[in-house]
This record gives C-alpha cells, structure tokens and sequence, in this order.
DNA sequence: GTTTGTTTGTGAACGGATTCACAAACCCTC
DNA sequence: GAGGGTTTGTGAATCCGTTCACAAACAAAC
C-alpha cells in the first residue's frame, strides 16, 4: 500500500461525516464531485484519497454511500471501541462528553483524573473523578489506549509519560506545549493559541478594517 | 515578500510561545537548534521561517530573546487588541475564558451570545450572555473582527453568515462542520472527531497492542 | 445491442514546503 | 588584531501532496 499523508487521514474522517449525513437524509448514492465540494476540496482529491485503499466507486455512477462508509469506518479504525482515559476534569474535558459524535464513532471515556481534592470522589458527567495517583493502576488495569490530557502545560509531560508507561498509545493534547514521547506513540495537539494567531496573522495582513 | 506558508506562520507561534518563556526564565539568548528542538522541528526550518520576515539573528551566537519575541509578536499581529465575540455560552467558550494566554496575547472576549433563554441574562465568567438576536447589532456596534463559535453543527452556518455580515473577518469554529465564508473571512476550524479518528487510524495500523 | 453521457481511477505534471549544505558573519580568546 | 569555533542566512536539491487530463467502465435510453 502507498504511503497515506495525514491531511488525506483527515479528509477520510470529513468523507465518513458527510456519508453519515447523506445516509440519514436517505441518499444512497454519492459522486466524488459531490462528496468534494460538500468538504472544500476537489474530485480529483477525493477520488485520489480514496483509491490509496481500493476502489470503491462505479464508473459513470459514483459511490454507493452506505458502503463507502462502512468502508471508511474500518479504514479509520472505527469498528471497535476505543476506551479513553481524561486527564484534567475542567472545561474542556466536560466538553468531549458533550460532543454526541465521540460515542457514536466508538470512543468511550471510561475514565477521568484530576490533580483537585475538590474534585476527585464527585461524580461528573456519569463518571467518578479518581485520584490523579490512580492513573497508572485504572489505566493499565482497563487497557486504556487513548488519552485526553486537559491540563496546564506544565503538569502535561510529567502526566503524559504516565500514561505511557501504563500503556497509552494515542494522546489528544489541549495542553499548549509540545509533548516528548516515544515514535511509538501518537500525539495530536489541539493549540487553541495557535490557531488564534493565524487567525491575528491573517487578519494583519489582510485586506484591513473595512474590506467591503 | 516571498509567500508564507499556513504551517510556517502556525510554527511562528510556537516560537513565540518558546521565547515567552525562555524570556521569563531570564535567557537573552537563544540558538536556532534550541528552538528547534523546543518545538519539535529543525534548525533549518526555524532559519528558514524566520528569514522570510527578515534577519533577526547574529551569526555564530543567535537570536536575542527579547528582540526576537517582538519581532514576532508584531509579524502575527499581536500588538494589538482583538476584540473577540463568543457565539455559544457552553463547554467549550467556558474553556477559552480560562485560557491566560488569551488576554496575554490579547484577544478580549467582549460580548457571549447564546440562544438558550436560560442562559441569557446570566452573568458568566464575569460578561452578562446576550440573546442570540442581539449579535449583528453588538458585533457591529463594537466593531470585533474575531469570533469564536462554539454552537451544534447545524446551527453554525446560520450564525457564521450573520457574523460575517456584521463585519467579523476571522472565525475560529468548533463546530464539525464545513462553513462557507466570502473569500475576505478567514475560518479555522478545530475538529475534535477528526483528531480522534487521525488517532484512531494511527493505532490500528501501527504495532498492534502490545508494542513494548 | 448500440450509442450517448457520465463518473471513476490513475499516471504524469506541477507546485510548494522541507531539507541540505556551505559560505559569510560574528564572538571570544589569546 | 589574528585565529578558532559557532551559528546564521540562503540557494540548490529533494521530497511530497495536489492538480491535471484522459482512458476505461458503467448506466440509461432507444
């Protein structure tokens, strides 16, 4: 198989959204076109995307979207349940709960960690908050692969090197700093100060304050 | 100037950050190398980032913490205060309001708007929640150019075209969902599904469990 | 069954970002 | 002030993802 770029990963997570959509709105069938200008990209690159793993379309058709999305779903690892660890039992974390989408695609937050006395014993969104101390022994005791580590920066390395020693595989940070692990473990940080910064960059050199 | 890349100007943020620090620490000087490896890329590609800007450094020494921190803060247009509308009283906009670097860097959430009648009225984090009908004219009174949305996925469109028509020019989205802006907005979107399922991908392919 | 119109799958061309490699510039020591 | 040791700045080379363009495949109509 050819080597998969991350931006076509990324594509394929958007495609499975979409087709989960059509699906529900009873479309069965979908073209490559469609399915392009529907994710703000081209039929050339989503035909592109989706021929690195098979061929999934008919000629002079197009593709039949209940099974492009099954297909997609076990491209992208999603016919399993992924337990997940939450480290940091604020904001943020409370936010993953409500996002409907994380259950639906097979992500189960098992459990949720927190540094705060306050906090640990109360049960929160389902779930009791356990000891920061706890981490190594639920995590690896449950085999917990996937982490979301929503602390401070500072607290995030040394919490992040628990979580793989106890066998954590997958992290999404939303801590902004950059995190040191193992090639064999995988790191996607959320930078909402980053992304801001684009945001100040773009505007700067942009058409300025009044771009009819 | 050359042209300037989406991942170079994301990296100009990370140094920032780095040098932030680093200032604080009472460094006054700092090697490409360093900042390379603080953040995760090469020493090349932080001499190459910062050379389209300009020559900021002293060859066989480096760049000066301090100079260098604000050469930068003033290339992502930081110099300056962003008056930010939060679209969205929930999880999510409850988080950014605990992010300090956002008012360090100088983004100020000036006005929250929600359509849940329970919410409005409410004070919260220290700003009394708008009704959702009251946003073009506040937005537009107020002049704010960004806007964070943090609303479900079918609501967001409906809320972005009203942004954009009151003269916002930078959206920062939460929503999972593709948005349609006139050529002149700038949108980032931060999609946690997507991220959860780039991990998803990655661990079902890499070394299955058990990779010591 | 043939024709017409559509859409896929993919090699090739393109463009752009990263990496390489090295001369130029600077500090520091003696 | 000359020499040794660093580190920058940058053209050139490389790598990688996107776009292009078109033949092959299929549905539908007649």
């Amino acid at each position: 198989m050819k080597k998969v770029s991350e931006p076509t990963i990324s594509r394929l997570s958007l495609y499975l959204r979409l087709l989960m959509e059509l699906s529900e709105a009873g479309v069965t069938t979908v073209s490559s076109d469609e399915l392009a200008s529907r994710s703000g990209t081209t039929a050339a690159q989503v035909r592109k995307d989706l021929s690195l793993f098979g061929t999934f379309g008919k000629r002079g058709l197009g593709y039949a979207v209940a099974e492009l999305e099954e297909r997609l779903r076990s491209i992208l690892g999603l016919e399993r349940r992924w337990g997940v660890a939450l480290v940091g039992a604020g904001k943020i974390g409370g936010a993953l709960f409500g996002y409907e989408n994380f259950r639906r695609q097979g992500f189960y937050i098992e459990a949720v960690f927190d540094a705060d006395p306050a906090k640990v014993g109360q049960r929160w969104h389902g779930l009791m908050v356990q000891p920061d101390e706890a981490l190594e022994e639920v995590v690896a005791e449950r085999e917990i692969e996937i982490a979301v580590v929503a602390v401070p920066a500072r607290s995030a390395q040394r919490v992040v090197d628990r979580l793989v020693e106890s066998g954590v595989r997958g992290i999404l940070n939303f801590a902004p700093t950059r995190l040191d692990v193992p090639s064999t473990v995988v790191v996607k940080t959320v930078d909402m100060a980053v992304e801001m910064e684009g945001l100040s960059y773009a505007l700067t050199r942009n058409g300025h304050s009044g771009a009819a």
